[in-house]
DNA sequence: TCTAAATGATAGCAATACTATCATAAATAA
DNA sequence: TTATTTATGATAGTATTGCTATCATTTAGA
């Protein structure tokens, strides 16, 4: 049996459902290679409809522009992510080794898991980490945000949030805690990798080394209180 | 008498210098006031130029593309930055009332200083809050980092990773808590006015707790080692 | 098998991101 | 002072981006 892992995404994302076809697949799976390879900023509808083999009209029956197309792959991103730590997390009751369990899941790099072919999760990771924040970083995230669009990123959120509390009852910065955290985990990779003096990770460039940092800095500030 | 402050800028980012001008130092005015307005996605030359009163072409003859004018501005905030740092936590000897210091100073919205007409302080502090992340989040940040652009906000961070050090000589994580500082100062306060659920600062929106929050993550880390 | 929906092909248009040219004004050096 | 460099202004032009529209052709579902 092979199982099919859906997300549910938000219906104000796309024009059309890009899982529902297989153009839609390889808009998914394209975007994603080329937006790591060339970057946001260089990455047109045009060349997407190259890669793929269709036009630039094609594409804009999917996603009505570039930026929406990323809020897209990011709230996938972070909702897949719910989904791996929900897994990875199930049945450990202690809430330190389940927050240690969210903080290593955040921080790795992750393998394909081939549960979806039409999108490469380790691909996806990094992608998150240069160019995820500026799904929000922009004049419009009001009204993205009115829409819902950055729903999975809060749930994730408050789901850390809630360990974070779990851990530690009387802690009193919980959701903050948990913004921090992720936002670290892969701001640091970026800068070990690109700004290595930014970082305390710089020679040997392991993920290790993050996640030592983020289970100090967050078990120290937990223990505390 | 009438002290004026010139932070040294790196060549490399401008083909004529923007503070030699008028002409320039409109650049530098009206762009932060553009880019605060409408975001970086949708400031261009073209508008600037307009703003300005003068032509797109002008504006080329001093910056080669937005780009490089956002790594300007955000480079010559790093700087100011740290030369605030220098002047209120001088003469301070314990490196942890300095450390509280360097926290207040990272996540105050600041006034404007009048010391330098051209730059609006105040408004650079949200441009960079919401678009700083902008100037290395790219593909070119390799090539931009050989030139040096990043280097005053590298200083800054080496200059609170040491106040760090002084803190708590054994604290095995200096530059990383440094940078993590600095992009939280900004990151909670985008956060908190935006999408306010990813913080515990929703109800008040007060900078002041941002800063509670980071004193709080610091010194329980900087404490425990 | 009919019919609706999805795709492909092509065109076009306004805005963006530049580059080039030439005239003029202002600053500076001989 | 005049000659000359240097900065600005005005205008043009070009390739690319970011779309929208139309119509013919497949493809898939009822």
């Amino acid at each position: 049996m092979k199982l099919q892992l859906q997300i549910k995404m938000n219906e104000a994302l796309f024009l059309r459902n890009p899982e529902s076809s297989e153009l839609g697949k390889n808009i998914l799976k394209h975007s994603g290679q080329l937006i790591y390879k060339s970057g946001f900023e260089a990455f047109t509808f045009k060349k997407l409809a190259e890669d793929i083999g269709t036009t630039e009209a094609g594409i804009y029956r999917y996603f009505e522009n570039k930026h929406k197309l990323l809020v897209y792959l990011t709230a996938w991103y972070w909702g897949w992510l719910e989904f791996q730590i929900s897994f990875h997390t199930n049945n450990i009751k202690d809430p330190v080794i389940k927050l240690k369990r969210v903080i290593k899941l955040l921080a790795t790099a992750v393998e394909d898991d081939e549960q979806t072919s039409y999108i490469n999760e380790s691909l996806l990771h990094q992608i998150i980490i240069a160019e995820g924040s500026k799904a929000y970083l922009t004049k419009q995230v009001g009204e993205d945000n009115k829409q819902q669009f950055f729903k999975p990123y809060k749930d994730l959120c408050a789901v850390i949030g809630d360990i974070v509390i779990e851990c530690s009852p009387k802690y009193k910065y919980p959701k903050s805690l948990a913004s921090t955290i992720i936002e670290m985990a892969h701001f640091q990779n970026f800068f070990m990798n690109n700004l290595p003096s930014l970082t305390d990770f710089g020679k040997t460039k392991e993920e290790s080394e993050i996640i030592a940092f983020l289970n100090d800095l967050v078990f120290t500030s937990l223990k505390k209180s």
